[in-house]
RNA sequence: GCCCCCAUCGUCUAGUGGCCUAGGACACCACCCUUUCAAGGUGGCGGCACGGGUUCGAAUCCCGUUGGGGGUGCCA
């Protein structure tokens, strides 16, 4: 095993988007970096330099940063591009072709099927171990598997052992000369000194390959730490087409980075005690790779919301408040820019913390308050105007209204004694009331959303809905 | 086909031979609180895949079965 000073690289492709499997294993890598005072490498995975577009980088990097892995942090290196190191991944290509460790084949795909089919045995025979091709064009360059077994010490899984007999010998080199992924993968780490491999577990099945490229480049293996993907409700590994992955996504619905990276360390790991909201200084002193679980995890997003409605409340009202902002806007809310009033936001978010489990399912909770017209639901419009003496209880209120002291306490001594004379509860009583001036059966407190709206308003809102009760009924 | 990995409530997990009548969290249900909805409080439902061993004793160790998942390209 490796005892180099500790580098851990995260090594993504870029994709255009940042996959939240990608985020909890930067989480891993970071933490130990962290713990151990290490350093955490980001590689940005792919020989084909033209597919690495530079917005797709700076949006791993924006990922990253907020979930709090920060490119100005002392424990971070990078970003690097894998084609850097393009002379090197043919310098070690040329070194084990020079020490026999690699050898030149001419075999189409075609011709290695035709082997196949008529010799039984599945994908390529190593047919040109010993033919001593010469290097030329077509010709691509294949690693000599040694006999025996390889075994993969992981840190997540023990000692996985391959018997190499079922490892054909692998192209290194393409028929145009450009390095596999796998060889410049290698090269990668091995010159970037990279001591801890952690990534995702369907990497275990090309470890071997690996580690074997690793001995034969006179190198000393890495540690390998592979640990278990997400997946989804069909216990499938998460993919970008069936299920929401972009960790951009959670962010733009108002998730908390905080509470983004707690429930992702909880998915195959789990802090010391019997609760789970951990801060991260608390994940960092805890988590051991030892003890990352070994099968998959489904990725649940109601529980990811649990977590974020707790971190919410947690949340200093004024921080709530900014936090808030972004959502309040033309593009997320329902009215122009111009009618928010940041004042009267501030006046009923404490009512509103309580309420949402995201950030963007704010602006439904007191656009009323900003729009014109309450924005009325018409199935809440209906169904609470079917309350018995929807009508009087109104016309009352309205009467109420004109003299009431402007509190809230107060208009909920009011409305709850019109209720009583009609023997009914406040609950029933205020349900007309609360679609009039809202539009909706749910949202914050009534009383005190009255008393923000002010009197005027709220008596035409509720006059308003009389009228459209009256037409709808006519 | 071949190779590899995995298996505790619906879900995420605690558990590393006796502390387990298996603990917590999310979800769900009920009740309390209540100005709707939340939040909060209390309680409930619910699990060691199966079969063999090993052992005085097994969720924990071994073997097998079954069931899941992943890998298997001149993709990354």
């Amino acid at each position: 095993m490796s005892d180099r000073p500790l580098r851990l690289r995260f090594a993504p492709s870029p994709t255009g988007f940042f996959h939240v499997g990608g985020a909890r294993t930067a989480l891993y890598n970071w933490a130990l970096a962290q713990r151990l005072g290490g350093t955490f490498v980001l590689r940005i995975e792919d020989t084909d330099e033209a597919r690495n577009q530079p917005q797709w980088t700076q949006g791993i990097i924006d990922a990253l940063a907020w979930i709090g892995i920060h490119t100005d942090d002392p424990h971070f290196e990078g970003p690097y591009f894998q084609s850097k190191y393009a002379d090197a991944h043919i310098a070690a290509a040329d070194k084990l072709h020079a020490e026999g460790r690699a050898y030149y084949c001419d075999l189409t795909g075609d011709q290695i099927q035709e082997r196949s089919k008529s010799s039984g045995k599945q994908g390529y025979d190593n047919y040109s171990r010993d033919r001593g091709l010469e290097p030329g064009p077509g010709r691509v360059l294949r690693f000599r598997v040694p006999e025996g077994t390889t075994v993969v010490h992981d840190l997540v899984r023990g000692e996985v052992s391959f018997d190499n007999e079922h490892l054909e010998d692998f192209v290194l080199l393409r028929g145009n000369g450009s390095p596999m992924f796998i060889l410049a993968n290698v090269v990668d780490d091995i010159t970037m000194r990279i001591s801890h491999v952690v990534r995702a577990e369907e990497h275990l099945p090309n470890t071997p390959k690996q580690q074997m490229l690793w001995d034969a480049l006179g190198e000393v293996p890495p540690v390998w730490a592979h640990v278990p993907v997400l997946v989804n409700e069909q216990r499938k590994k998460l993919s970008k087409r069936r299920d929401k992955v972009a960790v951009e996504q959670y962010r733009a619905e108002g998730y908390l980075p905080d509470a983004m990276v707690n429930y992702l360390m909880t998915l195959g790991w789990a802090p010391h005690g019997d609760t789970e909201i951990v801060p991260w200084s608390q994940i960092v002193d805890e988590f051991r790779l030892e003890d990352v679980n070994h099968s998959p995890a489904f990725f649940d997003v109601k529980k990811l919301s649990a977590f974020n409605g707790e971190y919410i409340r947690a949340m200093p009202l004024e921080t709530f408040i900014e936090a808030c902002a972004p959502y309040l806007t033309a593009d997320h809310g329902l009215w122009p820019r111009e009618q928010f009033n940041p004042v009267m936001f501030s006046e009923i978010a404490e009512l509103i913390q309580t309420r949402v489990p995201r950030l963007d399912e704010v602006p439904a909770m007191v656009d009323f308050l900003f729009l014109a017209e309450a924005p009325i639901d018409d199935a809440a419009f209906t169904k609470a105007m079917t309350t018995p003496d929807a009508v009087e209880i109104l016309t009352d209120t309205i009467t109420a209204l004109e003299t009431a002291e402007w509190e809230h306490e107060a208009l909920h001594d009011i409305v709850l004694a019109i209720g009583e004379g009609y023997g009914l509860k406040l609950g029933k009583t205020q349900a007309p009331i609360r679609v009039a001036i809202t539009g909706r059966t749910v949202g914050p407190p009534l009383f005190e959303a009255i008393v923000l709206l002010g009197r005027d308003e709220s008596i035409r809102r509720l006059r308003s809905a009389l009228e459209r009760h009256g037409s709808a009924s006519a």
